[in-house]
RNA sequence: GGUCCCAUAGUCUAGGGGUUAGGACUCCGCUCUUUCAAGGCGGCGACACGGGUUCGAAUCCCGUUGGGACCA
């Protein structure tokens, strides 16, 4: 008999979702996956004020967003809901009073300004800063007095003072704490709310989670919460701490290291596939140089045994390269389903495409995408094949846009195509390479000005190919309009950088 | 400050007593070409340090240093 795997993501809806509850919520879906299990989605909003559908919204689509799904949740529901915090307080207080009770907690009248005060003289004297205990001995008398001075209780949780609470973790191995080094913790706060302590033990009994996978930051709390399923004679799931994600100065990633949520990714035009494929490398390695790996291999292939005890830095460069090559990977008519809604939003095309126009799409896309590395960046590089407003580049200006000789060349080709039968890559390229000769210049005397004064830059596909992607008559007038700006002296370089070479 | 965790190049990692320490990103160079932001080729670059254990340590042990996490 086996028995079924149970695993849980349970973040706090706070109105975005941070890579690293991504990599969290990536790391349990593929464990469970890769045995059969279940995965159970759970809010943890007892800290919040609540949570509001837009937060829950958010950590949905998310999730979504990344191909992450789940079993159980608030809004799919489940054999073991409610599936929000919020909406379990009975049960946070039933087993809250049901351990002061059995002796196993009380109620503490400290303010919170005076634990603080008390744990700064203990960490002044080098003493390990933790609760006094002191509300441990109150008798009734003293509860009423304190009542009556109008202090409202929370509860705590007794700590055993003795011995060692052992944390036996899959990844981090067996980790061994001094009992005596912990305070008693509060579990139900003045406010009536639990804490987060009280209610993941409570919940990921009563959800028969059978494997708590989350991030390493949560190690230390891993104590309180074997104590408390003792206590509580709740069974011990198994854990598994995952390594941190850090910024680039190696601290934890947050706001100041730029982008941090995973839907910042998608509006930076990362595809999913590819941060699926780029997160599940940050902690876990299938042990050979693989690194690009579709999905049902990365599911098959993982362990939590093969994961990495060290913090990770969320290297940016990276996963953009990662982005290129699932964008090299596409069919063209896919990456150009995805790049499509880009260049809706950029204002560059119709939302409602049909037939050749698509074909069309497709062909330009198919054209950049050996080096675009993101959704996005189509939306720049590729800009000059869908408006005639595009910019001149510095670089195009200097190099060829700013000289004397390339206004005859720009006409003269402006000529040539106008006179074409056909509008083809190789009538197209006949016509530049015959002007060469023609002019006795070298075939790139003619080709660079004409990618720059049809593109405005210096770089981008195949000159010929990209030309006839475009109307002839609209390449035929961008050659002419060059040529006269550039007669009128208005293509000088421009800007700060207009000496840069 | 206390406790815990971690330590292979700038970054992600493989390896885990005997290897020329492997791969990837980045960076650099060369090359192809019609440009590079793409392709091809190549290069720089690592076992944090000090002690042990051992015939032999990057690998095991201890310490130091550094980093991180936690301490409502």
């Amino acid at each position: 008999m086996s028995e079924q795997i149970r695993t849980r993501f349970a973040p706090s809806p706070t109105g975005s979702m941070h890579v690293g509850n991504a990599h969290t919520a990536l790391f349990n879906w593929l464990f469970a996956r890769n045995n059969g299990g279940a995965v159970v989605l759970r809010i943890e909003d007892t800290d919040e004020l609540r949570s509001t559908p837009e937060a829950l919204d958010v950590i949905y689509g998310g999730l979504k967003w990344l191909g992450i799904d789940w079993d159980e949740g608030p809004d799919i529901g489940g054999p073991y809901g409610p599936y929000i915090q919020s909406q379990r307080l009975e049960l946070y207080e039933q087993k809250v009073n049901e351990l002061v009770e059995q002796g196993k907690a009380y109620r503490c009248y400290c303010t919170p300004e005076e634990v603080q005060q008390r744990r700064e003289i203990m960490r002044a004297q080098g003493l390990p800063p933790k609760y006094d205990s002191r509300c441990r001995t109150l008798t009734e008398e003293d509860c009423a007095e304190l009542s009556a001075e109008g202090r409202q209780p929370c509860t705590r949780f007794k700590m055993k003072q003795t011995g060692n609470t052992i944390v036996n973790d899959i990844i981090q191995g067996e980790v061994v704490y001094d009992n005596n080094l912990c305070g008693d913790p509060v579990i139900l706060k003045q406010s009536g709310f639990p804490t987060f302590h009280l209610a993941v033990v409570v919940d990921d009994a009563a959800m028969s989670i059978t494997h708590v996978i989350r991030g390493a930051g949560h190690l230390p709390n891993t104590q309180i919460h074997l104590q408390l399923q003792e206590a509580l004679e709740l069974p011990h799931p198994r854990y598994a701490h995952l390594p941190l994600i850090l910024g680039e100065d190696r601290t934890k990633l947050s706001k100041r290291h730029g982008a941090v949520s995973v839907m910042e990714y998608q509006e930076l035009g990362y595809l999913p596939e590819a941060m699926f494929n780029f997160l599940v490398l940050l902690g876990w390695s299938p042990g050979d140089e693989q690194e690009i790996m579709p999905r049902d291999e990365i599911v098959s292939r993982f362990s939590l045994e093969a994961c990495n005890k060290a913090a990770s830095v969320f290297d940016l460069k990276k996963a953009e390269w990662m982005n290129g090559e699932y964008m090299k990977q596409m069919e063209p008519a896919e990456l150009a389903e995805r790049v499509h809604p880009w260049l809706v939003a950029a204002g560059l095309i119709e939302e409602e495409l049909f037939g050749k126009r698509w074909q069309w799409l497709i062909k330009i896309v198919e054209l950049m995408q050996e080096r675009a590395k993101l959704l996005k960046t189509y939306t720049t590089w590729a800009r000059y094949f869908f408006t005639d407003d595009y910019e001149y580049e510095n670089r195009a200006r200097k190099k060829w846009l700013n000289k004397e000789a390339t206004v005859d060349v720009l006409e003269r080709l402006g000529d040539g195509f106008e006179a074409l039968d056909e509008w083809n890559a190789e009538t197209v390229e006949s016509v530049i390479r015959g002007l060469a000769e023609e002019m006795g210049l070298s075939a790139g005397k003619v080709i660079h000005p004409c990618r720059a004064a049809v593109t405005g830059t210096t770089i981008g596909p195949s000159l010929f190919h990209l030309l006839v992607l475009l109307a002839r008559d609209d390449v035929v007038a961008r050659l002419r309009r060059t040529a006269r700006l550039s007669r009128d002296g208005e293509l000088a370089p421009t800007g700060d950088d207009a000496d840069e070479e």
